[in-house]
RNA sequence: GGCGAGGUAGCUCAGAUGGUUAGAGCGUUGGAUUCAUAACCCAAAGGUCACGGGUUCGACUCCCGUCCUCGCUACCA
């Protein structure tokens, strides 16, 4: 059987943490080395996705060209990922030329066969530098707070969500000219038109053998509808549409990105210097299986998206499977690139040297399959010491200490077998199709599970069998010494066959010291890998335990990071533009008593108040339901603007505005006298 | 608000098409052992399977409702 194996392209805007890991490159890794070792045809690709507007924008903040952003971190990346081991055939990068071709010949696919649409609508242009602006480089006043300074998405001063047309006295953030309203045209994908055969692929073919999370999030976006996607874009950052006159667009990179992974295909057969065509058996033969390993937030795109691309194209493939996982949190918290809340793999390295396996192991353990999860060093700290160092490792140790002792560090010869050696051995048989199905069926935790069942097996048998017992009269149990010690060396060899897809470290070390070259997996649940006599090596540690005062050292690391960015995110805004007196004076600030709280129905962040402020009671709408609960405030005293004109928010009109104070961290704080006065008194 | 996923022992998680005393690993407690990084082995304690109804001879498993977590989406600040 042919795979094709993708893992996610990684969006090169930031280093790569264990929550990239866990939900993606290590599965797809474990997948990949164990079809390997079934000697499958295994094309196992990945790469960076390097356009994009956040990376436009990261580049600006650090005074840097895009290209030079992605050349940044794509090393690291690369870097993190060969130095865990993830194996792939290729790890591309968008940015790349093989890229640009692919993915706008695609392109040129879609529109020569008239699958797409064109459609023109009017988009904020800068006369000045003669481009399109996106929403993020038109900046001017907040309509809701006055902020000189908002941008067209979103002012940072009150967090509005905005759009560039509410923006008072818009400018280009490129060159201060006035935007003005300009046709354009974008072409779109219609992925309505496949919503037919999309509901019959995914929900009537692919109802068992997808993830449950997989198959119910595609369901909910079949069922919602779907709707033509730009598959184009006014910016300078990415693949140039391949058409006359469409000078400033860009592929949009939703459209491009995924393409990366048939551009990565040739370019992995390029580097070769074999025949570029080469990639066509592993995208557009039906006999190669394709398999995409995602997180979740990526299920629409290989699911809906991409397939239906592939499909109009018509020359490919489609996946035969998207296993995605759910999320990993990190102490009890969303992992953030942004805030700085994460386990960076570059960091990692530096401070667990050699100790990669480790957090393979934690993490596949521990891996988000069915439901986001949650990483704690206290928990890696006791999988290392409990479960590598303490089953694992342990076993392998006892086994090779006690050939040192008594059979001088060769492979013994195999004698009779009793009862409890057949019942090994019956379990040794065993164990490699268990862990092959849950491999199989995507799930290697438990797949790890069963492997670790084989160490505890190995420590069984020698606890049941105590060979240091035997050897009180080794004169007379010479041959039970050897078969046992035999045994438990073949048992050894096949830790490293089965574990060389979870701990490929492990396994190689384990063959080192076993002496033997790297064997296949049809060798798995066999006792003929070492031959009787054969040398081997002393015995040597596989683990070493991990003490409180290193994990102690991450969990402050982490706490101190976030609490750094905490303090580096917060700049006390600019002072806002002079007034006099009489602008001041015009402001009729009261103070008052909340009387009732409830939520606004239909939404999340709008409470309905009735405030007393001694002349009347006034109902204003609140945005501070996420901060709050009503039963909370009620006899909360706040400052009320008490002539701001009403204003209908969800068909409730607020008659006025309290007062907040925003926390660094945006929690909402009242803004209130210190002792309670009278309701209705002035603030001045 | 709509849709999707989840809520099972102290912790992390399994529990095909409903059926005898609800499982694993880790942790805890007790015992045994010394080849091994006080590791290993044996045993025990621990769960009204989120909550409330219903279907059924019988439900963790099916149906309805409620609550909580996460995601997508909508609306709103």
């Amino acid at each position: 059987m042919r795979y094709t194996i993708t893992a996610a392209l990684l969006y090169a805007n930031g280093p790569a943490h264990i929550g990239h890991l866990a939900g993606c490159y290590i599965p797809a890794d474990i997948y990949a080395r164990y079809l390997r070792a079934k000697n499958h045809d295994v094309l196992f690709v990945s790469g960076s996705d390097e356009h994009g507007v956040p990376i436009t924008i990261r580049a600006e903040k650090e005074g840097l060209t895009p290209q030079q952003v992605v050349d940044k971190y794509h090393s690291i990346i690369k870097k993190s990922f060969e130095e865990f081991g993830i194996s792939f055939d290729i790890y591309s990068r968008t940015s790349k030329k093989v890229h640009h071709t692919t993915s706008s010949d695609f392109f040129t696919t879609l529109n020569n066969k008239k699958q797409l649409l064109v459609q023109k609508s009017e988009q904020y242009f800068d006369d000045i530098r003669n481009k399109f602006l996106q929403d993020r480089y038109i900046v001017g006043e907040c309509p809701k707070c006055n902020n000189p300074n908002a941008f067209g998405d979103q002012c940072e001063k009150c967090g509005s969500t905005l759009s560039p047309s509410e923006l008072i006295n818009p400018r280009s953030a490129l060159s201060n000219a006035t935007p003005i309203l300009k046709e354009t045209s974008h072409w779109y994908l219609p992925l309505q038109e496949a919503e037919k055969w999309l509901k019959e692929w995914i929900l009537e073919t692919h109802q068992s053998d997808w993830k449950t999370n997989v198959y119910g999030q595609c369901k909910s976006w079949l069922e919602q509808g779907l709707q033509a996607r730009a598959v184009t874009r006014d910016l300078e950052w990415g693949v140039p549409v391949p058409l006359a006159d469409t000078d400033g667009k860009v592929l949009y990179v939703w459209f491009e990105a995924p393409i990366g992974y048939i551009s990565a295909t040739k370019d992995y057969f390029e580097e070769k210097n074999e025949p570029v065509d080469n990639y066509k058996k592993y995208w557009q033969d039906e006999n190669t299986k394709l398999i995409h390993f995602i997180g979740k937030d990526n299920i629409v795109f290989h699911c809906i998206i991409f397939p239906t691309m592939l499909k109009l194209h018509g020359d490919f493939i489609l996946p035969t499977n998207v296993p995605a996982n759910e999320f990993l949190n990190l102490e009890g918290n969303k992992i953030s690139t942004s805030r700085n809340w994460a386990v960076w793999l570059h960091e990692y390295l530096v401070d667990f040297p050699e100790k990669q396996d480790v957090l393979r192991y934690v993490l596949t353990a521990n891996a988000p399959e069915q439901k986001d999860n949650d990483f704690t060093w206290k928990d890696f700290q006791a999988k290392n010491n409990n479960e590598l160092v303490a089953t694992l490792g342990n076993f392998i140790n006892r086994a090779f200490v006690l050939s040192e002792k008594y059979t001088d560090n060769k492979v013994p010869q195999l004698f009779d077998l009793e009862q409890i050696d057949k019942d090994l051995l019956q379990n040794l048989q065993e164990i490699p199709t268990k862990i092959e199905n849950s491999i199989e069926n995507y799930r290697f935790k438990e797949a790890l599970n069963f492997y670790m069942e084989l160490a505890r097996i190995g420590n069984k048998y020698m606890q049941d069998t105590a060979p240091w017992q035997l050897a009180k009269d080794l004169e007379k149990n010479k041959n039970r010494i050897d078969t046992i010690l035999h045994l438990s060396l073949q048992l050894v060899a096949n830790l490293a066959i089965l574990g060389e897809p979870f701990l490929p470290f492990t396994a190689k070390k384990i063959n080192q010291l076993l002496n033997i070259d790297a064997q296949k997996w049809e060798k798995a649940g066999k006792i003929d890998i070492l031959t009787p006599n054969h040398s081997i090596q002393k015995a040597s540690l596989l683990f070493a335990k991990i003490e409180d005062i290193e994990i102690q050292k991450q969990i402050d690391k982490l706490e101190n990071s976030k609490k750094q960015n905490e303090l580096e995110n917060y700049t006390p805004e600019n002072i806002k533009k002079e007034i006099n007196f009489d602008d001041f004076s015009k402001i009729d600030i009261r103070i008052g008593t909340i009387k009732t709280a409830e939520k606004v129905a239909k939404t999340k962040k709008l409470l309905k108040l009735s405030i007393d402020i001694g002349i009347e009671t006034r109902t204003v709408v609140s945005g501070i339901a996420e901060h709050f609960l009503p039963e909370n405030i009620i006899g909360q005293q706040v400052c009320l603007i008490a002539n701001l004109a009403p204003r209908a928010m969800q068909g409730i009109e607020s008659q006025g505005m309290i007062l907040m104070a925003e926390d660094a961290d945006g929690k909402l704080k009242f803004v209130a006298p210190n002792e309670i006065v009278k309701n209705g008194v002035t603030v001045k």
